[in-house]
DNA sequence: CCTATTTGTGTCAAA
DNA sequence: CACAAATAGG
């Protein structure tokens, strides 16, 4: 255990930021370099086993460094040896080095991995963690300088979306065309531009009938008020901070003599100046990136950030990391072949030692059902060897979708088969509807002028206080100058409302006056008093009566939540941070294969991946191409790299000719990225005839009604003749090389793992429980499935084994 | 005035 | 298809 690290035990979910002062070592940070221990040690062993390049990029110490890392290059390691560098030849200490990711667990895996480098004898980096946390913390400190307390809360998407929603009501705008989550998102993207309201451009200005901007600056001033900023602010604050208070500035200039940035290419300007106005006097910058990987611009990311960094920082070192120690040739080839079609790339060349492996998969599906079946099968066939291969255990799988309704297919799947599988970066854990619940209510003990929180759960459990309760509630409020809670205590005291909402109104005030008195009195610990707020308020007691398969999992968070509470020292530390924690939960046991977003992959790696849906409109997204034209496509395009660039050892394409979406057919025609792979790197499985006549083989009998797919056929042939797709180069390659390998064989013919045990304990009739599709009762047994009718989810055929009878279902934990 | 049902609409990626 | 808002019923 690396205790010097502050992170560096393994974090379960929720991870306290250091809260020590680094004050005392402030005073040291001013000493000139020239007075400074000049390098003490040899080389470390941290050097040993880079390549040049990577050598290059560690021991280039001083002034603006861009380390061009391609994907699978050694990145992390470089990065961690240079920090290790620094420190051990004494050029800086610990807490002069400001060190910024994106995500905790990129902070978490360069602390680790600094902690190992160095032994155990470093005191941890007090300012190695994201963007956001460093923020929170310089915030802090500083509040005071644009009108915040610096206990300020931090508001995430659903309470921004809330208050916005109030100020349009309040301004008597139509809801109906100016969404609140569409202003909500105007003003997320005027925070990346660093926009503050007086500084929005004109033409920005315009949009929404100048309606926006008004709501932008009435926002700002209620975040004001309710001592709170969201996640832009954090940023924009501090741009606003450093730039009109230069003594501030000067005093971070001063204290973060050495800054590395990790992700470079995703930053937005408001990143961009925050670390401009930090790295502007010393310039000793390294910031690392690969602009091929930037993914994110419609979030505010700016690729011209990266692209522009020499002429920003004149005279910087660049650095190419090029040689790529994760994946065989053919899937090199293939991913630089696909972005070989942007413009405007700093351009980089990945290479390997390694040669010979599988070729690229390309396989065409009639819909997805079926590419959801063949790529449950193909798994399963991975797993146990039968490919040629050696065998790949799940946990080497992967699939990695364009957007995140793509996974139902999979998930369906593969609980009918019974293959176990993990969703990586689906709602995140503290954005579950009964966490944000539990920390409304614990925002609520700590600080019972929380009107956010109130509002969230006055009626959660459901205490017969609706909207017109609320609105007496808040008319009182404000007529006294108070907060809401001050305010319903008036209306009970006042009687203003009738029996059963005043009772329990009563009850709800009085229950937050004791747990706020028992934040206070510190008497308990702080996991007995969550604990007992969740459950004298009723909250745990409505999922209990819940019947809804969810709500086991629900009560399991809840479990998990006040588990967490255990790393930090009381509840206010814990609110503090838990807003910046986006990490998802503690990992499950077991071997399973994992379905992300392609997003949610980047900076990972896998023996076997599987890129699904790759089909026009789908990947590349329609709505990408729509809103930012070629610049979108582009974007698309990296994506795809990053996605192909995730295999180490076998990647498989696929594509289905028809996709049910939003209930309706549609058909759609191969990527375009397919077009861009080299052909002497792809092994193209998909059978003859697949389009326009003769149907593929398998998986045709499972398809909707024929008529449907005459219809979705004919629309799709149509489409192709009108887009030329039959003399198209990629559509050439289908024909040319579409040779059957015998992959799709039948289903029938795979040897069935039949579990008698599980099947015998039921019969039918029996009312039974299942985790995803909920109650049903059993109408058949077929060897080890079970045909069960589900309440809501209609008739399916499920593996035994995931089936439990409907009694013991109703054991909850908690 | 609250709650359950129906109707209508949007429709990706995420810290 | 899934969610949120409008509406009818209690």
């Amino acid at each position: 255990m690396n205790k010097g690290f502050i992170c560096g035990t393994v974090a379960p979910i929720l991870m306290p930021m250091n809260s020590y002062s680094e004050d005392d070592a402030f005073a040291a940070a001013a000493v000139p370099l020239s007075q400074r221990a000049m390098p003490t040690r040899p080389a470390g062993p941290y050097l040993e086993g880079l390549n040049p390049a990577q050598r290059a990029a560690v021991l280039a110490l001083d002034g603006p460094v861009l380390m061009l890392a391609g994907a699978g290059t050694g990145k992390t390691r470089a990065l961690t040896a240079r920090i290790a560098h620094l420190l051990v030849t004494g050029t800086a200490r610990p807490q002069e080095i400001l060190a910024v990711t994106f995500t905790n667990k990129a902070a978490r895996e360069m602390k680790d991995r600094v902690g190992r480098l160095m032994g155990e004898t470093v005191e941890g980096m007090p300012w190695l963690g994201t963007f956001h946390s460093v923020c929170v913390k310089l915030l802090r400190r500083h509040a005071e300088l644009v009108g915040l307390k610096s206990n300020f809360t931090i508001l995430d998407t659903d309470d921004q979306i809330r208050l916005m929603k109030q100020l349009i009501v309040a301004d008597g705008i139509d809801e109906k065309r100016w969404p609140p989550r569409m202003l909500a998102g105007l003003i997320d993207a005027w925070k990346n531009k660093a926009f503050t309201p007086d500084k929005v451009p004109l033409a920005d200005a315009g949009a929404f009938d100048h309606k926006g901007i008004d709501l932008y600056a009435a926002y700002q001033r209620r975040l004001l008020d309710l001592n709170a900023c969201d996640f832009g602010d954090l940023l924009l604050h501090m741009v606003t901070i450093f730039q009109t208070h230069a003594d501030v500035l000067n005093q971070y200039q001063r204290r973060f003599r050495y800054i590395l940035v990790d992700e470079y290419q995703d930053t937005n300007v408001a990143q961009y100046l925050w670390l401009r106005l930090l790295a502007a006097a010393h310039r000793n910058i390294c910031c690392v990136g690969d602009d091929d990987q930037s993914i994110y611009g419609w979030r505010g990311a700016e690729v011209g950030n990266i692209l522009r960094f020499e002429q920003d920082f004149p005279g910087a070192t660049v650095v190419k990391l090029e040689q790529n120690y994760r994946s065989t040739e053919h899937i090199l080839a293939a991913a630089s072949g696909v972005i070989a079609a942007n413009t405007g790339r700093l351009g980089k060349t990945l290479f390997t030692d390694a040669r010979g492996g599988e070729k690229v998969r390309l396989i065409g599906h009639w819909d997805g059902e079926e590419e959801a079946r063949w790529i449950g099968e193909e798994i399963e066939a991975l797993q146990r060897g039968t490919r040629g291969l050696d065998r790949v255990g799940l946990d080497a799988q992967a699939i990695l979708v364009r957007a995140s309704h793509q996974m139902r297919a999979f998930e369906d799947r593969f609980l009918t088969i019974g293959l176990p599988y993990r969703v990586i970066g689906g709602p995140r854990f503290y954005e579950r509807l009964e966490i944000r619940d539990a920390m409304a209510y614990f925002r609520l003990a700590v600080s019972p002028d929380d009107d956010l929180a109130f509002e969230r759960i006055v009626n959660t459990p459901k205490r017969g206080l609706g909207d017109k309760a609320i609105q007496t509630v808040q008319k009182v409020a404000r007529a006294n100058g108070v907060g809401l809670v001050e305010g319903a205590r008036l209306v009970v005291q006042a009687k203003l409302l009738g029996g059963k909402g005043l009772r329990e109104l009563a009850l709800l005030v009085d229950g937050i006056d004791r747990w706020h008195s028992q934040v206070r009195a510190e008497a308990d610990t702080h996991q007995e008093l969550a604990e007992m707020i969740l459950d004298e308020s009723g909250y745990t007691g409505m999922w209990q009566a819940d019947k809804t398969p969810e709500a086991p999992g629900r009560l399991e968070n809840l479990k998990e939540l006040v588990k967490a509470l255990d790393n930090f020292e009381n509840l206010q530390g814990f609110l503090e941070h838990v807003a910046l924690i986006m990490d998802n939960e503690t990992e499950q046991e077991g071997e399973k294969v994992s379905i992300m977003t392609l997003h949610a992959a980047k900076g990972l790696e896998f023996p076997a991946v599987f890129l699904p849906g790759w089909e026009d409109g789908l990947f590349p997204s329609q709505r990408s191409m729509d809103e930012s034209g070629l610049k979108g496509l582009e974007e698309e395009r990296r994506l795809a790299y990053v996605g192909i660039t995730r295999a180490e050892a076998l990647c498989t394409i696929s594509f289905a000719a028809n996709r049910r979406v939003y209930g309706q057919w549609q058909s759609a025609l191969p990527s375009r990225f397919i077009d861009e792979l080299p052909v002497d790197h792809v092994d193209v499985l998909t059978p003859p005839g697949l389009y326009g006549g003769g149907y593929g083989a398998a998986g045709m009998a499972a398809t909707a009604s024929p008529k449907l797919r005459e219809e979705a056929m004919s629309d799709l042939h149509q489409k192709a003749v009108d887009a030329d797709v039959y003399n198209s180069p990629g559509w050439r390659r289908l024909q040319a090389r579409g040779a059957v390998r015998g992959l799709s064989q039948p289903i029938e013919t795979r040897n069935m793992v039949i579990d008698l045990d599980a099947v015998s304990a039921f019969t039918t009739g029996d009312r039974v429980f299942h985790q995803k599709f909920g109650y049903g009762v059993i109408e058949g047994i077929e060897g080890d499935k079970l045909d069960i009718a589900f309440d809501k989810a209609g008739s399916k055929k499920v593996v035994a084994k995931f089936i439990v009878s409907a009694d013991a279902a109703t054991e909850v934990p908690f």
